[in-house]
DNA sequence: AAAGTCCTGCGA
DNA sequence: TCGCAGGACTTT
């Protein structure tokens, strides 16, 4: 589950390798993940520099200088190995690029597809996806935030997994932060204070800022491009804790759905 | 706003 | 062998 602190960290750690760097070839082995047609991509990014790499909410982006931009989404299991030698007969490879006078390839893999390739050529409107997300935490004014949950009707954990109202934040972050916040996952942003509000925002930044030092969480198959894990999952305070004792309270964290996705939260430490 | 869909590996 | 995990999109 890859939000914005792993996709940042692999943005961090991919930007020295591919910055300046000419494609020299674009090799497509599962179509079907990628929203343009294929053949377009191909030709556009062909011999094109890399001028930078961007991250929009949970997107990953390759700029290139004079094309457009090559957007990664890694969905739920997505992976961008940096490889020297490929493993073709790996059943989830699905695409990678080659560089000029480099041996090692950027790939995309995906075990279960949920992941996505985009390709905005210059001139060309946005991507859909990227133009509906809703403002960067890191640019986002705390008024502006509270504004934002304040004038919708919702629970308060389903709200922050809506990327329209806020980029980055998946189902770890969301819970992490509401505990950091002390705000129950059920409350209703309408009837919570403003202060409790402004809270839970500077929960977020903390905690990503914290997750993006520790290189992200690998639960289950997110790695850096070297096949290292981050390290945040050693540090998580609720999620993946059912069962065990909240450090706060020690009373035991308890999982519940909403919006279709599992809650770790502490009753006694988090209200309404 | 909530539920269903896609997809695959893994644990019960 | 079944059901769960979930990001984003579609349907109800």
């Amino acid at each position: 589950m890859p939000e914005l602190p792993e996709v940042e960290s692999l943005k961090r750690y991919l930007s020295p390798l591919l910055s300046g760097k000419v494609i020299s070839a674009v090799r497509v082995i599962h179509p079907a993940l990628i929203q343009n047609r294929p053949h377009d991509l191909i030709q556009a990014l062909t011999g094109e520099k890399i001028a930078a790499l961007e991250r929009r909410g949970k997107f990953l982006g390759l700029k290139t200088e004079k094309a457009g931009t090559l957007w990664f989404h890694l969905g739920m299991t997505g992976q961008l190995p940096w490889k020297d030698v490929l493993e073709l007969k790996d059943p989830h490879l699905h695409f990678y690029l080659e560089f000029r006078g480099i041996s090692h390839k950027l790939c995309f893999r995906d075990i279960r597809k949920f992941g996505k390739i985009l390709f905005a050529g210059t001139g060309q409107p946005e991507p859909r996806s990227l133009r509906q997300l809703g403002p960067e935490p890191f640019d986002l004014a705390k008024e502006k935030f509270i504004f934002l949950l304040k004038e919708r009707t919702g629970k308060i954990k389903g709200l922050l997994l809506n990327q329209r109202l806020i980029a980055g934040l998946g189902n770890i972050y969301a819970d992490e932060s509401l505990f950091r916040a002390q705000i129950h996952p059920k409350a209703r942003p309408s009837r919570l204070k403003a202060e409790r509000i402004g809270r839970l925002f500077d929960s977020i930044q903390e905690v990503f800022k914290e997750a993006i030092a520790n290189g992200g969480s690998s639960i289950d198959d997110y790695r850096l491009p070297d096949g290292s894990r981050g390290e945040f999952q050693n540090k998580h305070q609720v999620y993946g804790r059912k069962k065990s004792p909240c450090i706060v309270c020690g009373n035991l964290i308890r999982v519940i759905v909403l919006s279709g996705r599992s809650s770790h939260f502490c009753s006694e430490c988090q209200k309404y």
